[in-house]
DNA sequence: CTAGGGTTAG
């Protein structure tokens, strides 16, 4: 872990920063593109024109016309276009067309597409189909991919490689690891299909989704046996997997491995990957080392490795030096975009700066960026912190009105924001609102209506709640359990914490430190300092430590009985294991002593769990 | 000529 300030240095004594942007100009703004009716026309002219040279212009140059189609609904036409011309645009065209529709993200518009030409009877090819499946993998319905794959059979379309691929991709999608497993096993097997490096990658992806990152690493060294050499992207998928998991020195060895005994070069993804574990866990330095080693090896850093950066500084609070890396980015050719901006806002958010916020607001809507629900979502939770709850509300509304559909991050928000001032019946309306959106509720809203309700003294309710919630995934989470026994305990029904917490082992859920520290705060504030010492040495032999929260509760609870003797004991074991005691604990125990009912021999042994003052950082 | 894989939100 190195020091937080060389962040700075780290970013304005870069190299880097030196460099004056040149090839980055060639943006497709200074080329010229834009999306509009004008090039509309250029499309259309070859159709509308007799001119010979229009003809053959549109013969010698048939991709660009595709690629230069930037909107829905000059593709629209030109599809009409292409359906009443005489005699008929060939496949090529029509498949040419549907990727256009495909790579501006129009996955259903794509589809719908397919099956007007089905309709006319207009011939496809296995193209068509591959292009086609992939939208409906994008739009998580595979199984209607896998229709389409029974569809091409019976129009005697063979699928190959690509098409499996797609198929195998769309299951990933869609979470089904262990199904996309076997249907991988089985192309093998049955030699359906000979897998390439994609669908090993693609396969990789899958496996690192779910975080078994050890067979990932095992697929990848058997694809090699088998002769199919992984390139860049097989690498950098589990490299940046493993970054995600904190395991970022196994991705290093990884990365080296590629590098020095693959001999494969490295992209910006991969260094991007890298970057972000790095900066994740604080490593600065080597994130910095890892900038120069890319810029050494002539790969220029891109809006997302800045992304990355302002990200990674507005997380630890340095908003100032994010601030610095995005004009930095300018300096450089490299416009930030929305994921930029919204990082900076967030960032702001956090710091509780909100007039800050909403300049920056303000200033990515004058550069043209428009703002997306993951904007909105910053903002909110800016002013929920702050207890502004009518301006959020205010926001909120303003998400609708511009059309942006709030999404569970969106409700959540909210939810704890009217919680946290106590207006548990607006809470309430909002979260069978969201039912009625169709936004499905995750293991956060439940945590927060859980806990919301036991804040507000709605014990009952929670726990009606909690019983609803049924027998799903979602009571399997440790979390809503623990706000369960804690609000019960503070509703003083002790019973009920104690229903809940047997509950937890019945259901074969493992507890965690905060289980076991609610449910001995729970014995402590009904005075019972027996069972509250039983389970404490009890967690210890289930294999789960106390920790510094544990140690204070319980510590509370004797405090309290004035019993001189644990005390020293518990306060000598936070020692040893360099725990430090809290504000309240600590102030609990100097009124004690002051009013003698505890020995002010104790004095001492507090002084050594006293945290210590940490001055000039941070 | 036309198709498939890897990096950023609470």
């Amino acid at each position: 872990m190195t020091n937080p300030k060389s962040i700075a240095s780290f970013i304005f004594s870069h190299p880097l920063s030196k460099f004056k942007g040149n090839a980055s100009m060639l943006s497709l703004k200074n080329l010229g593109l834009r999306t509009g009716p004008c090039l509309l026309q250029t499309f259309l002219a070859p159709f509308h024109s007799t001119s010979s040279s229009d003809c053959q212009s549109q013969r010698n140059h048939p991709r660009i016309m595709f690629e230069k189609i930037t909107n829905l609904d000059d593709a629209l036409i030109l599809f009409d276009e292409m359906t009443q011309r005489q005699p008929q645009s060939s496949v090529l065209k029509f498949n040419q067309l549907l990727q256009a529709v495909t790579r501006m993200k129009h996955f259903a518009s794509s589809v719908e597409l397919f099956k007007q030409m089905n309709a006319l009877r207009i011939p496809f090819n296995v193209y068509t189909i591959n292009i086609v499946i992939n939208c409906c993998c994008k739009l998580y319905r595979t199984t209607e991919g896998f229709a389409l794959l029974g569809y091409g059979f019976k129009h005697s379309i063979k699928p190959n490689v690509f098409t499996f691929s797609t198929l195998l991709n769309g299951l990933i999608l869609e979470d089904k690891v262990l199904i996309a497993e076997r249907f991988f096993k089985k192309l093998i097997k049955e030699e359906l299909c000979d897998p390439d490096v994609i669908m090993y990658s693609t396969m990789i992806k899958g496996l690192c989704n779910c975080g078994i990152n050890d067979k990932a690493i095992g697929l990848l060294k058997l694809m090699d046996e088998r002769g199919c050499k992984p390139n860049v992207v097989t690498y950098s998928t589990v490299i940046d997997s493993l970054c995600k998991d904190e395991m970022v020195d196994d991705a290093l060895k990884l990365f080296k491995h590629m590098v020095l005994r693959k001999y494969i070069r490295p992209n910006v993804v991969t260094y991007n990957s890298l970057i972000r574990g790095l900066c994740s866990l604080c490593r600065w330095d080597e994130a910095s080392k890892m900038l120069k080693d890319m810029e050494d090896e002539r790969i220029s850093p891109d809006v997302w490795t800045f992304s990355i950066l302002v990200d990674a500084l507005c997380k630890e609070g340095h908003v100032e030096d994010a601030e610095g890396v995005i004009k930095l980015m300018f300096q450089r050719g490299k416009d930030p975009n929305v994921v930029t901006y919204n990082s900076l806002i967030d960032g702001y958010c956090l710091q509780g700066e909100m007039r800050k916020a909403s300049e920056v607001f303000d200033s990515m809507e004058l550069r043209g960026l428009v703002p997306d629900i993951v904007t909105y979502n910053s903002l909110l939770n800016g002013y929920c912190k702050k207890l502004e709850i009518e301006e959020a509300l205010h926001l909120f509304h303003e998400i609708i009105k511009k059309g942006l559909k709030p999404n569970v991050i969106t409700y959540n928000t909210m939810l704890h924001g009217l919680f946290l001032i106590g207006r548990c019946k607006d809470a309430y309306k909002l979260f069978s609102e969201m039912r009625s959106q169709n936004v499905i509720p995750d293991r956060f809203t439940y945590e927060i209506v859980l806990e919301g309700l036991c804040n507000n003294n709605q014990v009952d309710e929670a726990l009606s709640l909690f019983h609803l919630m049924g027998d799903n995934k979602l009571n399997s989470y440790i979390n809503a359990y623990n706000i369960l026994i804690d609000g019960a305990s503070k509703s003083r029904k002790l019973d009920i914490a104690r229903n809940i917490f047997k509950n937890v082992f019945d259901k074969g859920l493992e507890p965690t430190v905060q289980t076991y520290t609610v449910m001995i705060g729970a014995f402590c504030l009904e005075g019972l300092m027996g069972e509250a010492k039983k389970l404490f040495n009890e967690m210890e032999k289930r294999g789960c430590s106390p920790n510094s929260v544990t140690y204070c509760v319980i510590l509370q609870g004797f405090i309290k009985k004035e019993e001189q003797g644990v005390i020293e004991i518990l306060l000598k074991e936070m020692e040893d294991k360099g725990f430090s005691i809290d504000a309240s604990t600590l102030s609990m125990l100097l009124d004690q002593i002051k009013a003698r009912s505890l020995d002010g021999s104790l004095v001492k042994l507090i002084g050594k769990v006293v945290p210590k003052e940490v001055d000039g950082l941070v």
